[in-house]
DNA sequence: TTTGATTTGACCTACAATTCGCAAATCTAA
DNA sequence: TTAGATTTGCGAATTGTAGGTCAAATCAAA
């Protein structure tokens, strides 16, 4: 999957939902839509869940495309070398390791 | 290298300078660096550069080390799964691939 | 004990980033 | 052509957050 605005437009299409209709379920005006669909706008974290009740998947399936997304894009802009996920992938074991002992 | 804050102490230390006059050299209430050596405030990424020139290494080092630290406690916060940085890789990869061509 | 260094809390300001709402423009099928 | 869908420009409004200030608490070493 490219982006996530792309993922929820692909959703949106699979369901023969207009952006308008759609944006009524999750309370997002239709020009909200649009934006998010086309990546000039971003999706907000916190009605993640009630997407997920709406696209019948899991939370945690959408957060990882929802952040997977955010990092990529946030990765590509500040011009991060190559391995900057894998120094985040190291840190998040230490961070874990810090709050389990 | 733990976190962004404790590398910043760790250098700070090395040049033997009280927060204080780190504070002064990059321009930052020493209140505020406790804080940022002890990841309760962040460091704001708009002073990458001047930190770089302070510490004697590169941006391009400094930003790796800020995004991947970012990166981590994010994914940590948010609960993502383990693969979510597999998957921004691939994302990147993809803008990439759009903005050459 | 004393002095400087560090940590922390509470509160506040300023700035930057984003979102939203509306209207207008554009697109797309029928 | 026309009606619905989508995109977009713009300004208003909101939000988030860095970091300042001040003061108090804690720490560490001489």
């Amino acid at each position: 999957m490219a982006s996530f605005g792309q993922y929820i437009k692909a959703e949106r299409e699979k369901k023969e939902w207009t952006q308008t209709e759609f944006g009524a379920l999750i309370g997002i005006n239709s020009s909200a839509i649009s934006r998010i669909e086309n990546g000039t706008q971003k999706f907000s974290k916190s009605k993640l869940p009630k997407l997920a009740e709406i696209f019948q998947t899991s939370v945690q399936t959408l957060t990882d495309l929802f952040y997977a997304d955010k990092f990529a894009l946030e990765a590509y802009e500040n011009h991060c070398s190559e391995n900057v996920f894998l120094v985040a992938e190291d840190n998040v074991k230490y961070i874990k390791s810090i709050n389990t002992k």
